[in-house]
RNA sequence: GGCCCGGUAGUUCAGUUGGUUAGAAUGCCAGCCUGUCACGCUGGAGGUCACGGGUUCGAGCCCCGUUCGGGUCGCCA
């Protein structure tokens, strides 16, 4: 066993206040540079970097020891903390070094495959790869830091706030609806199978039946639904409930959670209460469930105009029970070349966008790609509708409305980006409420639950449950940071008649709701308060207080898009003895069979 | 599942109309160097141009297929 030498200081801590005291600093090497009878060696740790110099008047063997350093061998160096007659202003350390006589090698070091540094600009395949190594980077080091910091005021103010933490089970019974579920199988009843949770949304419910009345919990969520930049398979909530609130209770005490949260950690104070939109509003103003207010580009609906036009995409639109509805895009967008509309016309086909159509207002008048189709009182009357000004260009889209949004969202996202239009330093916090309770279920041409069958319906659209129930809203709010969804949640539903008919809409059969939900429905029969709360995306919110453009940056060891580990490279094959144990079968084709049987 | 972008030294990239032995920077190795700090100087090693096939006298470059990675739509109660 190497005998240590034991640390005295951070190397990124040492200053000028330091020169005259001896220390012992332990790290990496980050960078060695012999000049012959003198050796400078930057050493790391998670803190920084100091300078460590050996000169030829220490004993000779830690002379030549230091001079055999590489990039990243981990070291120990003893030394006197003294002033450098050249300061290195570019270094936090930079005003001392340590004048070592004593180096302990740890370990040597291969050459490795990613420079440690922040601006190696490496591809990010490799950074996952050899995560260990990306981690030693200020950046990452920066990045899970602040991540423990964001965990820790979350802790502290709900503490404060009477919450209990509760861990629920990681094991769980597998839910058909939703995001497809993680499967477990059971060894020792075959044929059964768990399911990672998505949320602890049902046991978080049991939890407000049982008495806790303010639950939060730091907690692991898993879905296995395909990668994006901002979704992983596995995520962290900040989970919460609460017991005889109603949706403003819940959202006042968000409010000054993220209050402080903004303050703690970035020293940022932020107003409260947050403005509110109606879903309706968001999506007619902003094309956007989670409309990013940093900037204008509020969408006009010009349907009035267009009905009953000539122009076929316009009337049809209407016609069809749709809208016709465009932005306004300021500062000179006129000028944009029809190379840059066409490539915008491009970008909104993916929402299902059929087309865009233009305007430009200069002053000379207006040219569009439909004038052929209006007077030119009309054309002028269009101008006037979006308050287009000379220079300025307006984007239509025609369709269904949420096509129509969806393309307009886009775009107005698109060309704020572009243009740099949001502020940023803005925090621009919001929350959409007046969710729609439900929504058309593609695949049954039913309804579904938008955001989970528990979720009450707003009380004023109680009698819209029979007649009509896809115009109910719910008692569900989303808070929105900066055009991103940071968390989400509803009042649930506590009056088991209510939850009655709320499965009857969903079509569900009294088995059916036995089978998935009878544990929830049997506990709220013995006496269930009010209760209402709101799950957090961690990972999220950290990526966005962070500036970052992934939520890879927040985790340690992200999964890539194939949802692979690519340290471990998870997932792997099970053994044949333990699939044996769990009575699985595996149907192979003949040349993975034949594989297998060659390795064997 | 669809669409888009990409894969060339360890790393980041260049590579002309398809034409000799595929280059640069950085990193790595060796030597020199007492104030460097992106140290410097000299020399050196390092390549299955993702894989397979095709076109061609000739392919890193063109075509087809595959694969891997990223973005995105669907999906994410």
């Amino acid at each position: 066993m190497t005998e240590l030498l034991k640390r005295t200081h951070m190397c990124g801590a040492l200053r000028a206040e330091d020169a005259g005291t001896r220390a012992i600093v332990c790290g990496w090497v980050q960078k060695n540079r012999r000049l012959g009878g003198l050796v400078f060696c930057d050493l790391r740790d998670k803190t920084g970097v100091v300078q460590v110099v050996f000169d030829e008047d220490i004993p000779r063997d830690a002379f030549e020891t230091a001079e055999t350093l590489r990039g990243e061998y981990v070291v120990a160096v003893a030394g006197l903390v003294r002033e450098r007659e050249s300061k290195n202003p570019g270094l936090a350390t930079g005003d001392v070094e340590i004048r070592a006589d004593e180096l302990k090698i740890y370990a040597k070091a291969d050459t490795p495959p990613i420079y440690i540094r922040d601006d190696d600009n490496v591809d990010e395949n490799l950074r996952l790869k050899y995560r260990y190594l990306d981690v030693r980077k200020p950046r990452m080091q920066r990045n899970l830091r602040f991540r423990h910091e964001v965990v820790r005021i979350t802790r502290e103010y709900f503490f404060e706030n009477g919450f209990t933490e509760v861990e629920t089970p990681m094991l769980i019974r597998p839910t058909p609806e939703g995001a497809r579920d993680y499967l477990v199988p059971s060894r020792i009843r075959n044929g059964s199978f768990y399911a990672l949770p998505q949320s602890p949304q049902m046991y978080k419910q049991l939890l407000m039946a049982g008495g806790v009345d303010r639950y939060i919990q730091i907690v692991k969520c898993f879905r296995d639904e395909d990668l994006r930049a901002d979704r992983q398979p596995e995520f962290t909530q900040i989970d919460l409930e609460m017991s005889f609130v109603d949706a403003d209770d819940v959202m006042e005490m968000q409010e000054g959670y993220l209050k402080r949260l903004m303050k703690d950690a970035l020293g940022v104070d932020i107003e409260t209460p947050f403005p509110r939109l109606t879903y309706r509003e968001a999506m007619e103003r902003f094309g956007s469930d989670k409309p990013d207010m940093r900037f204008g580009l509020e969408l006009t609906d010009v349907s009035a105009r267009a009905k009953n036009c000539a122009f076929g995409v316009f009337a049809d639109a209407i016609a069809n029970g749709g809208s016709v509805r465009g932005i306004c895009v300021p500062g000179g967008a006129a000028a944009f070349s029809r190379k840059a509309i066409d490539k915008l016309t491009e970008s909104v086909r993916v929402y299902g966008a059929r087309g865009l159509a233009w305007m430009k207002i200069s002053d000379e008048g207006i040219s569009s790609s439909f004038s052929k189709f209006f007077d030119a009182d009309e054309m002028k009357g269009f101008a006037e509708a979006f308050g287009a000004e000379s220079g300025d260009l307006v984007l239509i889209a025609a369709g269904p409305d949420d096509t129509v949004f969806a393309a307009l969202g886009f775009l107005r996202r698109e060309i704020a980006i572009e243009s740099d239009l949001a502020d940023k330093e803005a925090w621009s916090f919001l929350w959409v409420v007046d969710f729609p309770l439900l929504e058309k279920d593609d695949e049954t041409g039913g309804c579904k639950a938008m955001h989970h069958p528990f979720t009450a319906p707003n009380p004023e659209d109680a009698d819209k449950l029979d007649a009509s129930p896809e115009e109910a809203r719910a008692l569900a709010y989303d808070v929105v940071l900066n055009g991103t969804e940071i968390g989400g949640g509803s009042v649930r539903i506590h009056d088991s008649a209510l939850q009655r008919k709320m499965f009857a809409v969903l079509g569900l059969s009294q088995e059916e709701v036995d089978d998935k939900f009878g544990f929830l429905i049997e506990a709220f029969r013995y006496g269930v308060p009010p209760h209402a709360g709101l799950a957090y995306g961690l990972d999220r919110l950290v990526m966005l207080l962070l500036g970052e453009r992934s939520i890879r940056e927040t985790m340690a060891f992200p999964k890539n898009q194939a949802a692979e580990d690519p340290v471990s490279a998870a997932p792997g094959s099970a053994s044949e003895e333990q699939l044996r144990e769990l009575g699985l079968f595996l149907r192979r084709n003949k040349a993975e069979q034949d594989a297998r049987n060659d390795e064997a």
